[in-house]
DNA sequence: ACCTGAACACCGTTCAAGT
DNA sequence: ACCTGAACACCGTTCAAGT
């Protein structure tokens, strides 16, 4: 295929930062970070790899993008009068989605500092403050426990994404901790602990940890009154 | 200097694999994870790109190599019967402590997936396994309580780290939100919160996260009494 | 305004050779 | 056994030039 020469004519595919994202996210969906090269992408959207730097100021410039686009996906329910536990899950279970649907990103999402600036970030905080501010929870202890549920929303993700990556069995994780590791006579409580539990049991999820987190915050409310 | 030829006579410093690591981690805590190249590298140890190969089979197992030396730092209290509680908070401040000395490799820290192998941390984990089985837990909450708490603790680290590396001055983040972002008519229960905060108030720490999740294992552990 | 193409200063790593 | 040095196949990005 013949490369195009100076500004596209009618019917071609103009290139866009939003398409230059997209292409982009594709790839890192479909082979991780490590291969979106600047180069490798100019090659995907049959352009120079000095195009793209018309649309986007570098590298660095293009993952902050990737997390925008992918942080735009964030839809919230507007604030209303629902228990406010229920509001705390629909946040994170709604957060979760998004490092999930999107897991060779992860380290970025988590990273990016700049994210807070955006606006359906801001959104979905806002919700998250309401339902804390709900539960009857003082000021200073409303910023600890959002910032206590994002913290772990971001760990669990981590450690979800590099899971997945890592380990050909998720499931067969807990013989491997068992058996390889935590012999009885070294980690005694730990061997126990994990050979009374079936595989059902160990299905590693957020909602485990946002009921301790919801009956800390209830437990926390009450001592306020 | 001239170039040391073939293997190192006497008196000479010799190429280990604690050599390497000790210097690659010095650029990593003075430089950051991008200033450590296998070239860098080797100019810094006095030895051409290829001596490294040796000793270590190439980049990858170099990172892993910095975070083994660094978990090997965890150290914890034996198991003893001190309030479980206090134990919970104590593994937490130890891993934090980690992560602390060095931001520069947090992001390999809490992602490293060989980590649980490291005995130091199979240890840390048995106490903190044997501090929340005497609060009384069952075994699968158990399981999700240290869950829990881990993932936390690494989102922590990841937000405390690159928050220092991405803000000149972190007592100015208060305002930051307030002022130009959070205006009222659009956010107004973050902007009442954040703005009845002193700085004081909004020292980011593990406590307050650590006070809600211990809350809630109490709260929990009652509730299968 | 938008894209190209050569060039620069880097990478990690393979492979054959030195001592 | 341990280290060297050239070479290969990549990077991100600057800069001058094309249409």
């Amino acid at each position: 295929m013949a490369r195009r020469l100076g500004r596209p004519k009618g019917g071609q595919a103009l290139l866009t930062r939003d398409r230059i994202l997209t292409t982009a996210l594709r790839i890192v969906d479909d082979e991780g970070v490590a291969a979106l090269s600047m180069r490798r992408l100019a090659t995907e959207l049959g352009v120079d790899p000095m195009a793209i730097y018309h649309h986007l100021s570098g590298k660095h410039a293009l993952l902050v993008g990737l997390t925008e686009i992918v942080f735009q996906q964030l839809r919230l329910p507007p604030v209303d009068d629902t228990p406010w536990q229920e509001q705390v899950r629909t946040f994170a279970r709604a957060y979760r989605s998004l490092t999930q649907t999107h897991p060779n990103l992860v380290l970025y999402l988590v990273t990016d500092a700049e994210a807070r600036k955006n606006e359906r970030v801001s959104m979905a905080n806002e919700l998250l403050y309401a339902a804390l501010a709900r539960a009857g929870l003082p000021p200073e202890m409303i910023v600890g426990a959002a910032d206590l549920l994002v913290d772990y929303l971001n760990g669990f993700a981590l450690g979800e994404s590099s899971a997945s990556t890592a380990r050909a069995s998720p499931r067969a994780e807990l013989d491997i901790r068992l058996e390889e590791h935590y012999r009885p006579e070294q980690f005694p409580v730990m061997h126990r602990v994990l050979s009374s539990l079936s595989e059902r049991d160990r299905a590693a999820d957020i909602e485990a940890g946002l009921d301790i987190i919801v009956a800390g915050i209830e437990a926390l409310a009450r001592r306020e009154l």
